[in-house]
DNA sequence: TTATCATATTATAAGGTGCGAATTTAAGAG
DNA sequence: CTCTTAAATTCGCACCTTATAATATGATAA
């Protein structure tokens, strides 16, 4: 039972992270568009600091992972948890 | 793009709603045992307050729902999205 | 080196959440 | 009706999250 207590929290932990529309949507543009933070504050129309700050949050997560190229650092989503569960929120007869 | 809008916003309160382990778990509960309040409150070993605290927002939330048998009232869940999240959380492989 | 671009962090204020204790509602039993 | 049991709600407090603005870091270019 202890084995599925930390399941408990682990998966409030990753719940957690995802109670945001905008982690949510930053989500979706990391699994279809480029990454990096600029883009993801024109797209979503939101201030640096905000994308940053939701971003940190993914990060501190285990969700997303940075990977600077040159000047810009770009997002990945690492966990594959949050990935199916992705796919299942994005389907399109959802 | 506003269809999209409507599906983060929707996916974010579902996540908020099982964003504490105390609702995994109840829900976990609510998934294969039986499934009134002062059952979850002998197996979770917590309050009646907290239980029925944690129940209205999984009601709230419409990803449970009441039913009064006598004097009891039992809860099933009645979210297609969530079951389909849950049985990706219990898998026995994860 | 300095200047600049990209990103992260910090500080603050407003609002939200979880919990325990006490109270209240609602249904059955007598 | 009253009594009891089951469940929901309210209140007060501590803590956490969010949005914004300001500041700091870190890499590159000149």
């Amino acid at each position: 039972m202890s084995e599925n207590e930390k399941k408990f929290e682990r998966f409030a932990q990753l719940f957690k992270a995802l109670d945001h529309p905008v982690r949510i949507k930053i989500l979706y543009f990391l699994n279809n568009n480029r990454c990096n933070v600029t883009n993801l504050e024109n797209i979503l129309g939101i201030s640096q600091s905000r994308v940053s700050q939701h971003l940190r949050v993914l990060r501190l997560s285990g969700i997303i992972s940075p990977k600077r190229m040159g000047k810009e650092i770009c997002y990945d989503i690492v966990d594959e948890d949050v990935k199916k569960i992705l796919s299942l929120c994005f389907k399109e007869n959802g």
